[in-house]
DNA sequence: ATGAAAGCGCTAACAC
DNA sequence: GTGTTAGCGCTTTCAT
């Protein structure tokens, strides 16, 4: 009852073990008629060639590790999928893996997985570069939503989205803005603060930087209560999830969005578009960024030792999506 | 540059590869003494048990593969995440693919994942009981949302769940139900069905079906139009995805919820808490659905051969969550 | 173009 | 408790 192996084919279509293997792994390195008896064999007696074994000898497994920083962030969805759609098309497996918000966890899951994939996608890694660059250094690797020097990455435009975004809220007569920021080692959100910072300078309004804040709907509510403080009329948060939960504190607290203080996420979630009211959020085409990042990982890991090439930096569009959370200041 | 092996360590340590073995993966059959000094010698070299080696000859490899029926769907998130929790928590890695609501695909992808993974978590499987059966035979096999005979399986109890949803339609003066379902091949779907259909019937109220239809919003438009021709005034969609479209279709249609029609869904995802208004879903906690349906495979796949056990078949509590899409009826 | 044979790194009898 | 050794199923030189 155990499966064929490479010897059964072998003897039932009387060539040697190599062929068969050849004719499976280097079609063109066969003579058409050996190659279509052998596969012909193989199909009636069932075999499939046994992946462990492959990889033991190639060193390739056909898998891609996908680390997320946290699983239960909704906006990591499309990339997910999009990801694991491109990383099939190619024949490769996907592996998910959560990291829990921790860079222990994170470590220790790629650690675990190094022999058994060809690369890892590192979606909003929260390791530090040092860390990125040491794995790079013997492991394909691509970055999503983060940037390190010499590694690949793609990533969403915050530069321009932001400036977008803080141009938006200038143009309804805001002019202090407080910002709600993500976790302390998140690339993204210190990348998010400079643009919004330089956009705000750019156009003479004042902003401020509250946080690092858990971005969860949970944590919305000691943000929202801290950014009231500040006396600012739009609150800018580091993500939509973060966004609802300040919404939800507001509407408890009877501060009228975007009547009183206008309200902003990134990400734009599926629930951006649902929520109450439907909120102004800064986002872009995430599936698109898995399936990018698998076309590089994928030429990364097909050509470990390129050393010479320079590093792809990819950056995709953002979207600014204008709902009905931000409206003109009423100060 | 190539990386040690049990080799490397075994001479450094002065003991045979065996011996190596055994201390990764049967340490209490090695002295405590040896055990300690080979664990040390390892950890100063560096080595790491390669997990193909591995498998190639225990045939085991700490791998499951989680098959989801459409990756899009937000239900599924907390499912992943309560299986990929619990599947890390064993040292075990999750394999995650999307089935893409094909049986063809699901199959596609699961023939793929045969050899390298112990078990498969199929959730909401659109496979006929024979092609499960068929798989269950020669692999270990847990079902998520879905039953088939001696297969072991996880599901939210929907029997009891749909009996409290329509007695909670039933005192609101409801008498007339459309049950608008989901996929031809769902399990679940058909489930619902004759769930709905008893309970409506044991309390004297009426219910038509119609459908099928594809969950997701965009395909609400169109059951919503089928389900105003049918005079009923309460609408039971196939989960929240497809109540929402429904919800906007109707709110498009000016026809006003709970004051003319009252809308319910299933999976009480994330989004049926925000939409306007919300949603009266049927949810349960869908990470123990996750958690519990690893917990029967790592119990399935550590002992392989049990032909005599009877399928585990779990059957967890499902919860009536009350919003505001369902009001008294006006009729 | 095809075959023979030596591993890849580990586990699992089987000895001692 | 520990060592010896024969594979697991495949890829890959090196011959032919």
């Amino acid at each position: 009852m155990t499966s064929p192996t490479i010897y059964d084919v072998a003897r039932s279509a009387g060539v040697a073990t190599s062929t068969v293997s050849r004719a499976f792994s280097n079609p063109q390195r066969v003579s058409a008629g050996t190659r279509e008896r052998v596969l012909r064999v193989a199909h009636e007696l069932g075999y499939e060639p046994n992946p462990h074994a492959r990889a033991l000898t190639s060193r390739r497994t056909q898998t891609l590790a996908m680390v997320v920083s946290d699983i239960t962030n909704p906006h990591f969805f499309e990339i997910i999928r999009g990801a694991e759609l491109r990383a099939k098309s190619s024949a490769f497996t996907l592996v998910l893996v959560n990291a829990e918000e921790s860079p222990r966890i994170e470590w220790e899951q790629i650690s675990r997985l190094m022999r058994s994939v060809d690369g890892f996608l590192l979606a909003a890694s929260r390791l530090p570069d040092e860390s990125l660059g040491q794995l790079a250094a013997s492991h394909s690797v691509v970055l999503l939503n983060r940037q390190a020097a010499g590694i690949p990455s793609v990533v969403l435009d915050q530069r321009e989205g932001c400036r977008q975004l803080v141009a938006h809220l200038a143009s309804l007569g805001h002019s202090k803005l407080v910002c709600l920021s993500g976790p302390r080692n998140s690339w993204t959100s210190a990348n998010r603060w400079t643009a919004i910072r330089d956009a705000a300078e750019e156009l003479g309004l004042t902003v401020t930087r509250m946080g690092p804040y858990t971005p969860t709907v949970s944590h919305g509510g000691a943000a929202a209560d801290a950014a009231l403080t500040t006396g600012a009329t739009a609150f800018i948060a580091h993500n939509d999830l973060l966004a609802i939960g300040v919404l939800r504190r507001l509407a408890a607290r009877g501060v009228r969005v975007p009547g009183d203080v206008s309200v902003s996420g990134f990400d734009d979630i599926f629930a951006a578009d649902l929520c109450t009211p439907s909120l102004t959020t800064l986002g872009g085409v995430h599936a698109d960024l898995g399936r990018a990042a698998v076309e590089l990982l994928l030429e990364a890991a097909g050509a470990p030792n390129r050393t010479g090439a320079a590093a792809q930096q990819l950056v995709l569009p953002s979207r600014l999506v204008l709902r009905n959370s931000t409206g003109a200041s009423t100060r």
